[in-house]
DNA sequence: GCCAAAACAGAATATCCATTCTGTTTATTT
DNA sequence: AAATAAACAGAATGGATATTCTGTTTTGGC
């Protein structure tokens, strides 16, 4: 029995999304959000917290759509080559649009945020392994399919891939053109013949 | 015919060099410099002008520090894999000591401020290139002393070890482990046998 | 229709920060 | 020694920011 609630939390938190990825925490003040959600103060504080709370909210968020949307097949058991190939693909075509100077909001946290909250940081790190795991299980199917060199030990080529991404992210957001990171990637893929 | 100056403006500038690479640029501020580094105002502002001066003069010092000090015989135009090994090597033990949360200065900017002044996103490129040249140099040495593989494309091999530096320096940032820091070197240089 | 709970808009608060300004001190030149 | 130019310490300024507070509006139940 109240007024009822005026916005989408969901919809605010992926605006919210799209600006700390882009400019980072420091740069995002609370004003720019209220002023793109159109959501209030109270309705801000009220449902997320704080700031920080937000932040992290919305880098949750941000694995979560990344996870699910740019290649659901990657996070399945059963997926190999080609998935790995589609990650890094997706992501190359994202680092295209208006959006490429965004890079990965990870990768961007993990820089700006972690050695300062040592919270952030350890959900950077299990967001890193994760990631690593998910490439693991993806290069131990695909060496049992015979579609890369069965001589690489999965785990360690995994961790590399990550690194490899962070690279290209950080590449991304320096404004390397998209021929320069296709080239980047396309090497990178050697790596597993 | 004048007071003279009580401070070494290199020396300053290595402690900003310090702030700005631990901290990043928002997070620190003229205060926190001038209480280091124990410079009035009037001399910050009148040697190096303004914030965003003072940190391209770091940024510029750190790269310059950086190349001479971490492996000199990279630099050199008969560099081979002994010195891109040394370079890796460097590194890791920087990651070790107690500045290890700092990454790489580059890296660090590259994901900060680089989207949003393109100045800086261009000397963070030119920072990139230069290395990528020194690095596609002593592959090519490498290959000519039959060191590493010689079917390697010399030039994007030394952009993709351009990214897996970064990525490296974003894992640091995260605090991982010297351990595992160390594999993932160990295996990116077995991409070049 | 009226009340209470919750949401809203926006003012207020308290802090922080980059930069400039003011008055003082120092060293060189005359 | 006096004058002056430059450096110093720290106060002042002006603006931004995170968070809280105030008064108003809305909505569902009585």
């Amino acid at each position: 029995m109240a007024r009822e609630r005026e916005f989408d939390p969901t919809q605010a938190l992926d605006q919210a999304v799209a600006m700390f990825w882009e400019r980072g925490y420091s740069e995002t003040s609370m004003e720019d959000l209220v002023d793109t959600t159109g959501v209030s103060r109270y309705g801000i504080y009220g449902t997320f917290g704080n700031k920080r709370e937000l932040f992290i909210a919305a880098l949750r968020r941000y694995a979560h759509v990344m996870a699910v949307d740019t290649t659901p097949g990657l996070f399945l058991p059963d997926a190999g080559l080609r998935e790995i190939k589609g990650f890094f693909s997706a992501m190359l075509k994202r680092a295209s649009g208006p959006e490429s100077q965004r890079g990965c909001m990870i990768c961007n946290t993990a820089i700006e945020i972690a050695p300062h909250d040592e919270n952030i940081a350890a959900a950077v790190r299990a967001l890193f392994d994760e990631l690593t795991s998910v490439f693991t299980t993806a290069l131990t199917n695909a060496q049992a399919a015979r579609e890369i060199n069965e001589s690489l030990d999965p785990k360690a080529t995994a961790e590399l891939l990550v690194g490899v991404l962070q690279g290209a992210a950080v590449f991304a957001r320096t404004g390397t053109s998209k021929a320069r990171l296709q080239r980047y990637v396309d090497m990178a893929m050697t790596i597993l013949v």
